[in-house]
DNA sequence: CTGAAAGCGCTAACAG
DNA sequence: CTGTTAGCGCTTTCAG
């Protein structure tokens, strides 16, 4: 494997080169008050001159920090990878992280030997610390990261109980506002797509759905729950088992944005008008379902905020090991474009 | 910010609970031969009891590597982020990564300072190569890691002189082929919406569809060639532009997917038939343009084969350095699905 | 086959 | 304000 670049300079050599000692050296690289402003400059003369950049696993090792975090998705399924859902929260992670001097990895775990290799390489000090999008109920690795102290945040909680600090969007009451938004513009019969059940965010959305129905003081109707799991395909399938199981339905609520645009496509190959006959409500605005209706009305979660809010619980978790764990909940909002 | 857990146990307490020098217990957890069998049990027990995960800061130092890579993503446009290309890349070069012990971090150079962030992460000796993706013509990127003798990998020439080592796919063979097809199905009037003249993608695939031109012995015009952004908005643009300039156009080749399916929406709004009418080539063969119509031909990218080059010859240039640079150009292949 | 010793290049504590 | 001195934890000779 790759041996570093011999010859590279070193510190020793700036400062035998600027006639300084080696601390003096390490204080102007690392910015650090209290060194004369003009043997400053002949430091920063030498480094020039020699092109030096400062050792990293040195510093590391002198240091005991790494000055980078990880970004992790652990996602067997690799399709998911392309989802305007992970790349936004990458470009919002790396906004949060542009004023600092903090080296934003994104790693990404589907087989176990990954999973092993990314545990090795946090415990092993090359990361501060960890964000996790996109974890499993079942899944091992915050726990694995969390027990040996490394600070750790999830976005989303992979259960009721959730053990780990993390960042969710309020998705009981985004669902909820959904359907109660349905039901006060005179639907009556509200389906609804569901996530895969061992996702916890699926079950948040079922749950908020259920509320709203109780709260308006409406009956369900067992038929109107079907199963999908947030694929496109998953969600025409879903619809085209409402139309049959359910035809009194006139309204749908789709647990994500790639059913939204699924059951769309179905009702229009089924001669349904949206929104007169049936009308639609995905949760999460994204481009895919927008496309498939611009007019589609949808429950927004604000990634911006998550990103930024992941990145300051990790920092704070990072600056203070004391804290066990916390979270922050993130409201979400309807996005109304006149398809009722 | 943080510091490294406390209490860590070092090889050093391996060596002192196993009952062996340092030297042993290096060997064992680097699999290295000329350890008894009975000793490297005693140093493995050992290692399990107390829990112990090498510091990779030291391993770096001491063994003068990394054992990580980076693939890097420069897009001032975040959009880009999400495209099926460059998920489709990553998953391939995770996959030839997979049975290595080569970790792969994925970052993300968006602005000037973040560029200078990762020159100094790779020339700090935290990666022992770097690949990049879609790097632009002026990016100089590149040549800061080469010149250092840092292995670097480009996926895509910046120009035809590229001084880099690189993995490039048939950009002007697939245009030619798409063309030629079109041609020797009875077309005529064969029009083409490039991408950005400043990337050199863009002249391959312009310079491929005039070369097929020629070969035919077809007589081109300057009204059938509209320039386009790779944008799904400036596929449908240029398409409204065609059909105004050039009404006796009869085909299309769009330098990409995407602009594919903005020229396709364009088409259909217009009135015109595809693809009796009209018949459209893209160049990539993703979601978007064959949901927009599923009978699309399209050029495809072999991208699992770029993505196994490009892990090659990065480790290749890290094992051998005196290599100073080398290419591969990959095939591209014509996808028919019976829209000629 | 295994132990001891010499660094890898840097930070941080401590004198001056 | 600045030089000196200890390590940080591991790999890698070099003896034994």
């Amino acid at each position: 494997m790759g041996r570093q670049r011999p010859g590279t300079p070193t510190l020793e050599e700036v400062a035998a080169l600027a006639g300084v000692g080696r601390g003096t050296v390490s204080r102007v690289i690392n910015n650090a008050a209290g060194v004369k402003d003009s043997t400053r400059r002949l430091v920063q003369r030498a480094i020039a001159e020699l092109g030096y950049v400062p050792n990293l696993a040195a510093r590391s090792l002198a240091g005991r920090r790494a000055d980078a975090v990880a970004l992790v998705m652990t996602e067997p399924d690799w399709r998911q990878f392309g989802e305007p859902f992970f790349s936004e929260i990458v470009r919002s992670v790396g906004d949060a992280l542009t004023d600092t001097k903090v080296q934003l990895l994104l790693t990404l775990v589907r087989t176990n030997a990954e999973r092993q290799r990314l545990v090795e390489y946090a415990r092993g000090g090359r990361v501060d610390g960890v964000m996790l999008m996109s974890v499993h109920a079942e899944d091992a690795l915050p726990d694995m990261l969390a027990e040996v102290g490394l600070p750790t945040v999830l976005l989303g909680r992979r259960s009721g109980d959730e053990s780990v600090t993390y960042v969710d969007a309020d998705n009981v009451g985004g669902a909820r506002s959904a359907v109660a938004h349905l039901l006060s513009h005179g639907r009556r019969a509200v389906a609804t797509i569901t996530g895969p059940r061992d996702m916890y965010v699926a079950q948040c959305r079922l749950r908020g759905y259920r509320e709203a129905l109780e709260r308006a003081g409406a009956e369900g109707r067992p038929s109107w729950i079907v199963q999908g799991d947030f694929s496109e395909d998953s969600g025409r399938r879903a619809m085209a088992e409402l139309l049959e199981r359910a035809p009194e339905m006139d309204a749908v609520f789709a647990a994500s944005d790639t059913m939204a645009a699924g059951a769309l496509t179905a009702l229009r190959a089924a001669g349904r008008r949206v929104p007169d006959d049936v009308a639609v409500i995905g949760f999460d605005d994204f481009p895919l379902a927008q496309r498939t209706d611009p007019k589609l009305t949808t429950v927004r979660q604000p990634l911006e905020e998550i990103g930024r809010a992941m990145v300051r619980l990790l920092l704070e978790e990072m600056e203070d090991s004391a804290v066990a764990w916390r979270h922050v909940i993130l409201r979400t909002e309807l996005v109304l474009r006149d398809s009722a």
